[in-house]
DNA sequence: CAAAAATTTTAATCGAGATTAAAATAATCG
DNA sequence: CGATTATTTTAATCTCGATTAAAATTTTTG
């Protein structure tokens, strides 16, 4: 068997076990979901998760490495377009948002750091430092070549991350709320972050 | 024994023993946390929890009723004031910025809502749904009186509940932090609520 | 102080879920 | 096809935490 065929067909049943895990944990937290609820998902026996998995811990460890990246992803896709600072910005907004209604959902499991073993928590939290100190850096861009209103980009930058990361807990998977966050919410997390002035007066 | 005396006691040491549990369950969520937990912080055995509650559930339950208690309060003390409807919307950001950061903190469970028996569910669903639709209606009053730009209330409101509620995540209990929060929520959220041309330009 | 009520502890039960090892099955390769 | 590797299941172990009942302790009351 070519090595190659072998590791595409393992990432694949191993990127449909963390797919069932983020969408667990999310639902149920880490100590909520027991490995029985995630191997059903996939039609397999809990002890089977092993052969993928050295334990529970790395389950979730793996679904935030996941996470990460694909926040990383967005992140730099948004950042790569050019324009101004502001523009970047609301494209990032869009794009996170897609993040967060995206099927595997994995990032609002956030919460689920405290079980993390001490290694792997604080890899973690470096990769999600250093997530919000790029948006914030944007957001300081922004501020210096005028698209960006003076703030306080830390607070900031909490304030709309926390907008972003609280909607699985109220968008059920329903696709209508879907279409509705991804038409409004680029507007209303970007509206405050526009100068004083360079709004337009109503016609 | 006076049966208010009584009574008075007897609900204080529950306050503490839902302020233990409440504290523990946004840590490390509901099923994360024992009961030997939340006995520990109040220097009692696990056991004795069951003096003051029916089982783990009903602590859960409680902690949330005493949040939505908590935010009913919260929300009627900003409306209570008078002034626009955009006033008083920042108000209550405020006190609600207040309220997450405050010791208790029972609102971040809200992520816990599974976990309660379907009865229980209902209810805080219940009380949840009519707290957002009371600032929903918040913000459309301020459509109406100009306070406010129009906007999907129902968008809106999520996003701004979201940046909210997201606070405990971040905030470790660093009270300069809290300080910052305080001093710059409420800017920061209802900055994207005023109507264009109504904000003044730089000098 | 003694009885009654309130509060907490001890000790025991009980099931659930993580983890492991060995066995069984399926897939692939030469 | 037979051998080898990959994948999954069975079955067993083991710990932890919820829950309960009975006993002990503390507090209150008359």
């Amino acid at each position: 068997m070519a090595r190659t065929a072998e590791e595409s067909r393992f990432s694949l049943q191993k990127d449909r076990m963390l797919r069932a895990a983020a969408q667990c944990f999310n639902r149920k937290g880490f100590s909520g979901t027991s490995l029985k609820d995630v191997a059903g998902q996939l039609g397999l026996t809990d002890a089977a998760l092993y052969y993928y998995v050295r334990n529970k811990e790395e389950l979730v460890y793996l679904c935030y490495l996941k996470a990460a990246e694909l926040g990383q992803a967005a992140l730099d896709a948004a950042t790569a377009g050019g324009g101004s600072a502001f523009d970047r910005v609301r494209r990032y907004l869009r794009l996170h948002a897609e993040f967060m209604l995206g099927e595997p959902g994995p990032v609002a499991i956030m919460s689920e750091i405290p079980s993390l073993k001490a290694e792997h928590r604080e890899e973690i939290l470096r990769l999600s430092r250093q997530h919000s100190a790029q948006f914030e850096a944007l957001l300081r861009e922004g501020i210096e070549d005028g698209s960006i209103a003076p703030c306080d980009v830390r607070m900031t930058g909490n304030a709309i991350m926390g907008a972003l990361n609280w909607i699985p807990k109220w968008h059920h998977g329903d696709p209508d709320v879907a279409g509705q966050v991804l038409a409004s919410f680029p507007d209303i997390l970007s509206r405050g972050l526009v100068p004083a002035g360079a709004r337009k007066p109503p016609p």
